[in-house]
RNA sequence: GCACCCAUAGCUCAGCUGGAUAGAGCGCUGCCCUCCGAAGGCAGAGGCCUCAGGUUCGAAUCCUGAUGGGUGCGCCA
């Protein structure tokens, strides 16, 4: 149930009536006509803007419009009272038991409350990591890992059908250089003396893969030129590169439904059967670019490359499939993959980047456009930078210096959970500050800790009261006589927790997981009201005792708050704490 | 040179398909514990929403331009 949903719909239903009665023009567009919370509380529960929405189209007064239609709502057992405010706002007062019900919906629908049906099912592709298999995660792809499983897990629970997606690129000329660097550990791991020239990676993670493929083939590749090794070493490698990212990923706790790799593009014609898609509508030619202006162009040289024409589809400059020696770029395969995802049938498309892949939004979009004939629809997330502290001091992160900040170490120091919400507590396009031992702290500063310590609180009440002697699961809470629940704070707590399936929706709608991580941050704040407003109210306690019924019901509350809390972490991939250490 | 992102309280940041007096945390000021709910609570001060135009009944939000910061820009992925 979305209580605001089902409120603008009664509120449309008067517009109906009103129309009827002749009142109000016909025909007019109520797309724009909003049932939201007031900013201020004091307005009362809801507030619509329809009147002053629709004064222009039916030329009417706000205020004549809001007058009759507070006459028609107030029909409506559901709303107390409706008063005309503002310029033409509509403030809508609910029965105490539309809040109260609240607390038996959520109980009965458990985590299950505020699932969606926004997604009405359609399938939608979420990509994101896609790291280079040629090392382990940094801190950049722990927040691309982070931001495109929870946007992955809120659209699920909106209602899409979801495929999580991994693309592996295992195709391009870094996997060569991968299988070089891993055949140097392999002569070490045969107690030869070797140096890393530039262009090789050093990192201490092949040592391990090298000594791995001694295992495996003994001194066979010793003293042979590449033709005999690069493959089946740069296969060896990639496998190994990709159980470390798997590892690194499970670590996280995420999981990918499919990994798809670029290599599989090649060789098989599909590459050839996306461009020939795009040749078929006339966007593929061969031509010379400009020079990019700006950086000198020393080395420039005007050549005929073949290209597809993006600028038809949106993008700046037409971009390059295949380089002036007939190899694909990297671009050439992209297009193979993403009309492969086309083919597939998904209705939805999403890319979750790194920043510093900005520079690929529009020409993939003009790719997927292209091939989709407009009809596939891809949205680009970009994750911007981590700049990393430690006691407020900026870290530097220099694969030189040996301080690589890796997924792995950010997940050992402070744990999956943390990780997870403190990487959401930031909209993904906005470069967020992660201090090691801030995200640690146990203080109201801290919103993970914030959030977790709410719900181990109504852990600790339901510890309490199990061992009064009242052993209470959802469905006995569910039978509690919520009518009890009436004093103020409990209903700003009830309110608070309506507006989940609309917080849920807003969220799914424009992509944005971090909404979900602040929501939870003010459910807990109001939580944390109530459970303090207790020292003073002591009828405000949830445990009362000598009078179970009370005692019921105020469970009820703070199990309600609970789920949704649990709910609301279990999208963000965060696992609710029963009590905190 | 061009493209994309960012600019909101002293600091770090929220702010819904445009709505009412722009919010939170930290910091600051002042109150509140002899135990039983103070790893805290209550109250207050603090704003030209970077600037200049425009659209609108109404703009932090949309459009145009400027300023400052970030990222990227053929034959790497």
């Amino acid at each position: 149930m979305n209580l605001f949903a089902d409120i603008r719909d009664v509120i449309l239903n008067c517009l109906d009536q009103l129309v009827a009665e002749g009142v109000l023009p016909g025909g007019l567009n109520t797309d724009p006509i909003t049932a939201e919370p007031p900013r201020d509380p004091a307005h009362g529960d809801m507030a619509t803007n329809a009147a002053m929405v629709l004064a222009k189209p039916a030329a009417m007064k706000p205020r004549d419009i809001a007058d009759a239609l507070a006459a028609k709502l107030t029909d409506d057992p559901r709303i107390t009272s409706a008063e005309v405010a503002g310029p033409g706002f509509l403030n809508l007062r609910l029965a105490p038991s539309v809040w109260q019900g609240i607390a038996g919906a959520v109980l009965a629908e458990g985590t299950d409350f505020g699932r969606g049906s926004l997604g009405a099912g359609r399938r939608v592709n979420v990509e994101y990591v896609s790291a280079n298999p040629t090392g382990p995660l940094h801190v950049g792809h722990t927040r691309g890992a982070v931001f495109g499983d929870a946007l992955a897990s809120l659209l699920d629970f909106a209602g899409f059908d979801v495929t999580r997606e991994y693309y592996i690129n295992d195709g391009g000329a870094q996997v060569d250089v991968l299988a070089r660097s891993v055949y140097l550990r392999y002569l070490e791991a045969h107690g030869q003396e070797v140096a890393f020239p530039d262009g090789t990676y050093p990192g201490d993670y092949l040592i391990a893969v090298g000594e791995a493929l001694k295992a495996k083939v003994g001194d066979a590749y010793l003293d042979k030129g590449e033709q005999f090794w690069l493959e089946d070493v740069r296969n060896f490698a990639t496998d190994a590169m990709m159980d470390l990212i798997r590892a690194d990923l499970k670590s996280l706790g995420v999981e990918m439904d499919v990994f798809y790799s670029e290599k599989s593009l090649y060789g098989t014609g599909r590459i050839e059967a996306a461009l020939e898609d795009l040749k078929g509508k006339g966007l593929i030619y061969e031509g010379v670019l400009e020079p990019p202006k700006g950086k000198k162009p020393e080395d420039w040289e005007p050549r005929e490359q073949t290209l597809f024409r993006s600028t038809e589809h949106g993008d700046d400059v037409d971009r390059p499939v295949m380089k002036s020696d007939g190899g694909w770029t990297y671009f050439a395969p992209d297009i193979a993959y993403h009309y492969d995802k086309v083919q597939r049938g998904f209705d939805l498309l999403i890319d979750v980047f790194g920043a510093d892949h900005g520079g690929y939004v529009k020409r993939m979009k003009a790719a997927v456009s292209a091939l989709s004939g407009g009809k596939v629809p891809l949205d680009i997330k970009l994750t911007q930078l981590v700049k990393l502290f430690k006691n407020g001091e900026p870290f530097k992160m220099s694969k030189r210096a040996g301080t690589f900040v890796t997924l792995r170490d950010v997940v050992d120091q402070v744990g999956p959970d943390v990780t997870r919400f403190v990487m959401l507590t930031r909209k993904n396009d906005a470069m967020l500050d992660f201090d090691f031992d801030k995200v640690l702290e146990q203080s109201r500063e801290n919103p993970v800790f914030y959030v977790q310590y709410a719900h181990a609180r109504v852990s600790s009440v339901l510890r309490k009261a199990a061992e009064a002697g009242m052993s209470l699961d959802d469905a006995a809470l569910a039978q509690a006589d919520l009518t009890l629940l009436d004093h103020e704070a409990e209903i700003a707590l009830l309110r608070k927790i309506g507006e989940w399936p609309r917080l849920v929706e807003i969220a799914a709608r424009t992509n944005e997981p971090h909404r979900v991580a602040f929501y939870l941050y003010e459910l807990a704040g109001e939580f944390h009201g109530l459970w303090n407003r207790g020292n003073e109210v002591p009828s405000l306690r949830f445990l009362q005792e000598d009078n179970p019924k009370a005692t019921m019901a105020k469970i009820a509350l703070a199990r309600s708050a609970a789920i949704v809390i649990a709910a609301g972490l279990g999208i963000l991939g965060v696992t609710p704490a029963q009590e905190m250490r």
